[in-house]
Parts: C-alpha cells; structure tokens; sequence
RNA sequence: UGGGGGAUCGUCUAGCGGUAGGACGCCGGUCUUUGGAGCCGGCUACCUAGGUUCGAUUCCUAGUCCCCCAGCCA
C-alpha cells in the first residue's frame, strides 16, 4: 500500500495498459490530437497533447495522430492549421508522418450516411431550426418525433441527393440519425449528422455544401483511422453512447474506445477559445501571442520552454473531477526550468546614478563575472566597471528602516563580482527632493574573488556602467485578471475584470553589455529581478525584455514590517 | 421532480481493506559575493450519516454538494 507512483500513471493509463494486456486491438496503441483549426492551442491543449503523445510513446509501437477535426467551414482557416503545427512540434511531439483532416473523409463519410439511411436509421428532417428545437423536448420532458420522421428510404435518399447537389438553401434540411426523440439523453434524440453550408472549405472549395457534425465525423473518423483509445474532455461523456452507437451502425471493422478526462483551468487566466478570440478582436491583448495569454505562443515568447510544460503537465496528472490549477504551479514549473538554463546577468529597472569619487575617471576595469552559479559549464564574462555606474532605486534608502541593509548614507554594500561601496552623500533635486545621484568611494582592496576580499558587508547588490550598459524596454507581465475568472459570476461583460496592470512597460532600463546582440527567444536571469526572455521585436540598441513570472519583491518581507511598524 | 459525471490538505494529485503519500503554496529557520535559488523544519485533507468488517478513504445503503447536456459548434 501507498507504493510510490510513478508521476505519469493514472486511470486512462491503467485502461490502456490493462486493453495492452488483454490483447485487445492486437496490442496495438493508437491515439489522436483532434483540433479544429479556429483559433490557436493553449496550455489546456498542452495537456491534451502531452497525455495522447505522451501515452503512444510509452506503448511499444504506439503511435498518435495529428488529426483536424476541419467539419465547419465557416470557422476554420489554414492560419490555424499551421500554427497548430508548429505548436505541437513546438511541444517537442513528432506525429510521424500521421498528419490527417477530417475532411479527407467527407466522402467516406457521406457513404456511411447513406448506408445509414438504407438501413433506415438516418432520415432528412425539414423542420426549421426553431421547430426542431421545440421538438427535441426539454431535459425532464422527452421529445417528440419530426413528422418527416417516416419518410421513406428513396425520399430520403433523394432528398439527401439533391443536399448535397446544391439544391437546397442552408437550413431547409438536415440529415439526422434515427435513434429515439424519448431518450433521456438528449443527445440520442436524433441528432443531426449533416448540415447545408453553402460557405467554402479552406481545403475542399465549394467541393461539398453539406458537412457531417462533429457526432457523426469524430467517430467515424478515429475508426477509419484504428484509433485505439480516443482522449476527449469531460463534456463529452453524454456523447459516448452517441459515438459508439455512429461506429456500431456504421459497421466499421474497428472500434475504437471513448474516454473523458477533465480539462484544465488555470486560475486569473481564460482557456476558452471565444474569450481568446474576443480579447485578440476588441485588442485588449496584442494578438494571439500575447506573453499574458495562456497559449502556447504567448509563453514561447514570454521565455517558457516546451520543458516547463511538458514538466506541468506531467504533473498536474489526469482525472475526472474538474480542477482549476493554480498559476503558481505553472510559474513553479517555469522557474525551476529557467533557473538551470538562464545565464545571469546585471540589469538595473530603475536606475540611479552612482558616482565613485576615488575612482579615476577614463579607466575601465573588467571584472569577471560566474554566468551560472548553477552550472559551471556555463562559464564566466567580463563585465565593464567604472567610475560612473547605476545601481537600482530600491537598493538605496536616505533613511534606512531597520534591517534594511543596502545602500544608505554612511553605508556600505557589496557591488556584485566587484568591490564594497560606501555611500558618501545623496543629490536631491531641489524641488521635488527625489534623490538624483549618489556620491561613493570604494575600497580597493575588497575586490570580489580577490584574498584580501574578507571584509563582509550585509548586502550584495548589482549595477551597470554608465557608459557600457545598453538600454532596455522591460515589460512585466502580471496576472490577466484581477478576480479569479473562475469566480466572476456573471458571463457578460466580464472583460471588465480584465487587471489594468497585466502589462508594466519599464523604458530606460540598463542592462549590462554582454547582453548586446542577444537574439530573439534568448532567456536570462536578471540578478533579483526575475527571469526574462529578449522578445522578437528586441533591437540592437534597446532591447525589449518579457518577464517570464510575474515578480514577488524578495525584500517585500523588510517593507512589510516596516509599514506595520 | 430527466440523464451523465465527480467529491482526499488552501490548490493539483496518489491510494484499490491494514499507520492517508507527493508536489505547489504558506509559515519558521539557515546560508549568502544575487536570490525568488539551495538546505533544514513545520502547516493543513478522506462530503455526511448509517451498515459490513478485527480494521473502511477504499465495499454496501441513503443523503448532500459541485460540474456537464436542450447548436444545423467542436
């Protein structure tokens, strides 16, 4: 009892270990990520992704598809399709050459309906779109039947016929399965299998102005496929007895196996897919890649690696009851990443002139600096010291509360890789009496690394060179809301709980030189600041840095009791 | 008062009749030539009530609460 377990084991596992073990589908493993290509994949769909991959791969000579689940023309476009591609291979998956679109199957999938109709268990319906809703009954009271429910085999397949020749408008018939308006469940009272859509397909054209339901063509669709184990969210579970019932009458050879899990929430983030694409239309975001959406684009470039999220996923596991995940495992994940492969370096977000009077003006000294504590590998650099630098605003106080260590008038603190400083006098501006400029001296002898360097003060803090930093844009990226999503009771209008500050631009920041031509995607660690990631609209001369998680003040604790003081 | 699901620390998850485990988070300590890192310690949970059993989170019964379903979306 209460054997450790491994992280990637749970009850869709067990299902299809326990199917490996009874031979069924000859031992075979076959799984599917089925997107529609309307919008971009989030990390709810990493979940997805990680658990169908994820499991073929485990399974010897598993494998999964990448399938577009394309039925409704009038919401996809072949934008989605590729950025679905590369979101995946993003992840790090390789679906092997298995890459399908539903609507490779439409005609397949348009003789499955035929036969149904032949063995009069499909019939064309053309009651109105309000008519069959008043038809289908309520949840406590059963349907009733279409009085188009008894046509005969050769009027449906005409009817059927002249759907798909065109001959009909866009509503004046459906194809629906005949299985029984009384069901308790209502997705069995004769749902629709095929829809008139006079729009044009992305892939197919005019081809087809009838497309099957995502009922009739998901089923159908894994069977064709041999998918073993088809993966889908809770909300479909009522839809089971509808799947299984579209692949028995059918009559395909194989059978594949529907099982629901729970999606993922997220706290003060959205997932769904409409509340993206209102934030990306009415541009309260800036696009599909915003660092502050949950979409896998937007935390590529908000610095996350396919590692954190697949690391995240793996172990927020998989279940049955529904679950909101708090963003901190998120960020936990991201930092434990980060926190291997970020090179550290000096950055000052608020800067404050500092001015070493005992150090001679014109000399610059290189002072070597450890790129990552974490892992020598990683090397060291010289980092440019000289008489004028900039240390950050926090790390200066005129009157230092009690422990506050860093820098006050009289006070001294150690510059990191470089030499103790003693602050000597503070400029104010006259008017507003905010501090403009520090005059120090340092002590010559305290050179980090150096023998004689034993003195020890209380703080180490960082700094640029005033002539040899580089400018910067930072912008920090906080929670999207300021309420909890999940806790806004009301669905309209909820952008109003959108956070005013989910972005901070900071400009005028100086970040040390070695950072100058940093390409695109490159992560760092600023010393205290947090980790960010040089964002694709970074130049030479100011680069632009995305935080990747959002910042907890690490001296937050000092202040605290200082205000309560 | 229809049907389908689900309830374990604040959060996510393990457990399959035998001392309720892990992770995040939080609190405290420690280290300090960054820390938000590291290290050490602590915190809090089986929805309720019956029953079966030597023993129930686990099995049974009855409740309670939560989620999903009435698109010609997926």
């Amino acid at each position: 009892m209460n054997a450790p377990t491994s992280s990637s084991s749970d009850f869709i596992r067990d299902i299809v270990a326990a199917d490996r073990a009874a031979g069924r589908h000859g031992g075979r493993v076959v799984t599917r990520f089925p997107p529609e290509p309307n919008g971009y994949l989030h990390i709810g769909h990493a979940k997805a992704i990680c658990l169908n991959f994820g499991i073929a791969a485990e399974n010897p000579g598993g494998i999964c598809h990448l399938r577009f689940d394309d039925t409704n023309p009038t919401t996809e476009d072949p934008e989605y399709v590729h950025a679905i591609q590369d979101d995946v291979r993003w992840l790090g998956f390789d679906w092997q050459g298995n890459m399908f679109y539903a609507s490779d199957y439409f005609e397949r999938l348009h003789a499955f309906a035929v036969t149904l109709i032949r063995k009069e268990k499909a019939y064309v319906d053309s009651l109105t779109a309000e008519q069959m809703r008043e038809y289908r009954g309520t949840l406590t009271e059963p349907g009733r039947n279409s009085p188009f429910r008894a046509r005969s085999i050769d009027e449906n397949l005409d009817l059927f016929a002249r759907m798909r020749a065109g001959e009909c408008p866009d509503g004046a018939h459906v194809l629906r399965a005949k299985i029984d308006m009384a069901s308790p469940n209502i997705n069995l009272r004769d749902p629709v299998l095929y829809r008139i859509r006079h729009a044009t397909h992305y892939r197919t054209g005019t081809t087809w102005c009838i497309y099957p339901a995502y009922d009739f063509a998901h089923p159908l669709s894994d069977a064709l496929e041999g998918i073993t184990h088809s993966l889908c969210t809770l909300e479909f579970e009522d839809h089971r007895p509808l799947y299984d019932w579209v692949v028995a009458e059918s009559e395909v050879p194989h059978r594949p196996q529907q099982i629901e899990f729970a999606r993922l929430n997220l706290t003060f983030t959205v997932m769904s897919k409409r509340k993206m694409l209102e934030l990306v239309g009415k541009k309260l975001v800036a696009g599909w890649d915003d660092p502050r959406l949950p979409t896998i684009r937007g935390l590529r470039r908000r610095g996350v690696t396919p590692e954190a999220v697949r690391a995240f996923c793996e172990h927020i596991g998989v279940a049955k009851r529904d679950a909101i995940v708090e963003m901190q495992l998120l960020e936990h994940f991201i930092r434990e990443d980060l926190n291997k492969r970020s090179p550290r370096v000096m950055a000052v977000l608020k800067p404050l002139k500092v001015t070493i009077d005992n150090f001679p003006e014109g000399v610059v000294e290189e002072l070597e600096a450890v790129n990552n504590p974490e892992d020598p590998s990683a090397g060291t650099r010289k980092v440019p010291f000289s008489r004028n630098l900039y240390i950050e605003q926090d790390d200066f106080r005129e009157t230092p509360p009690a422990q506050y260590f860093r820098l006050s008038p009289g006070r001294e603190v150690r510059l990191r890789y470089g030499y103790i400083l003693k602050c000597v006098s503070a400029t104010k501006h006259p008017e507003s009496g905010e501090i403009t400029e520090l005059h120090c001296t340092y002590d010559p002898d305290t050179k980090s690394g150096s023998p004689q360097a034993q003195r020890k003060v209380k703080a180490t803090i960082h700094w640029v060179s005033a002539s040899h930093a580089i400018q910067a844009e930072v912008r920090l990226y906080n929670p999207l809301f300021v309420t909890d999503p999940a806790k806004i009771p009301t669905d309209d209008e909820w952008t109003r709980h959108l956070n005013p500050h989910s972005i901070e631009r900071l400009t005028g920041c100086l970040v040390e030189p070695s950072l100058s031509g940093a390409p695109a995607g490159a992560r760092v660690q600023f010393e205290r600041q947090g980790y960010f990631c040089v964002d694709p609209d970074s130049s030479p001369t100011a680069m632009v840095f995305n935080r990747t998680v959002p910042l907890k003040d690490p001296w937050a604790k000092i202040d605290k009791s200082q205000q309560s003081r």
